[in-house]
DNA sequence: GTAAACGTTGACGCGGGCGTCAAGGCCAGT
DNA sequence: ACTGGCCTTGACGCCCGCGTCAACGTTTAC
């Protein structure tokens, strides 16, 4: 099978198939005029690259998985390297939110104190303009 | 005050101050001789920032309330726009909060799987070997 | 006088995971 | 023969918050 039928049916671009394999993580046959030239295997390698993209894993936390699959073993997740990613992944997880509950409660406070401050400052009065400038944009980053 | 002595009282380099020059976000003076100088307020307003980001907040969100200080309010956050931010920043903490916690969810139910799994699969033996290549690194983003 | 320590602008690098365009090769249908 | 659709490699762009280096001017201390 070629490139743009594998992304196809993966649901993945052809660009981010050449991404793999250029990182080695999905390196692929060539057909006589050069074409790369892939299996049904490496639909699932790239079924286990995905669910574990989705999970937030980066590509080279996926390499463990893969390169277990390609070994003969029935999960990707048979062997013990990757059991040690998914328990790294999971510590850094349990910070991660921590962290991110920390950050919640503290911002939480901060608005209801100043909604207070804002309250008291100005009981019945026009609240205070001070959108003058181009006050920014928004993003949403921390995924 | 001169760059270095407001980056050294404030904890920040000197790059970091031209960025949020270049950013519009704190334009400064110049001295006759083309060199910025920077007052306290600014150290003000570069401790508003610093605690924002601590935050996580993006630069581009830490405007309104340096633009709320310089308008003369007591606080950053005595603007309606910095409350703006607090409350959308909450929504993105929930939703990322959310996410990561059925994340974790799962990741944790796929390793209890696996580790079950190559219990049975091996009872007593020597258990399977597939760390063959160089298996991954580390990485440690979603902050 | 001169060297060190500060300041200036400009521009590239990084990390991650590709998107996107460029310039061309290979193959099928008509 | 020619068009269109696949494929190839190479290289730059993006986002964000700066780090880092270059090449140069200014001030300060001796």
């Amino acid at each position: 099978m070629r490139i743009g039928e594998l992304a196809g049916r993966a649901g993945i671009s052809t660009r981010a198939l050449r991404h793999y394999e250029s990182l080695g993580l999905l390196p692929a046959r060539r057909a006589g005029n050069g074409y790369r030239d892939y299996d049904e295997a490496d639909l699932r390698l790239l079924g286990q690259i995905r669910t574990l993209q989705d999970f937030g894993f980066g590509l080279e936390d996926t390499r463990p998985f893969v390169e277990c699959l390609r070994a003969g073993h029935p999960a990707g997740d048979s062997c013990p390297a990757s059991l040690e990613v998914y328990r790294r992944k999971l510590a850094e997880l349990d910070e991660c939110i921590e962290r991110l509950a920390q950050v919640r409660a503290e911002v939480s406070a901060q608005l209801a104190r100043a909604e207070l401050e804002a309250e008291a400052d100005v009981p019945g009065g026009p609240p205070p303009r001070c959108e003058l400038s181009p006050c920014g944009t928004e993003d949403g980053r921390p995924a």
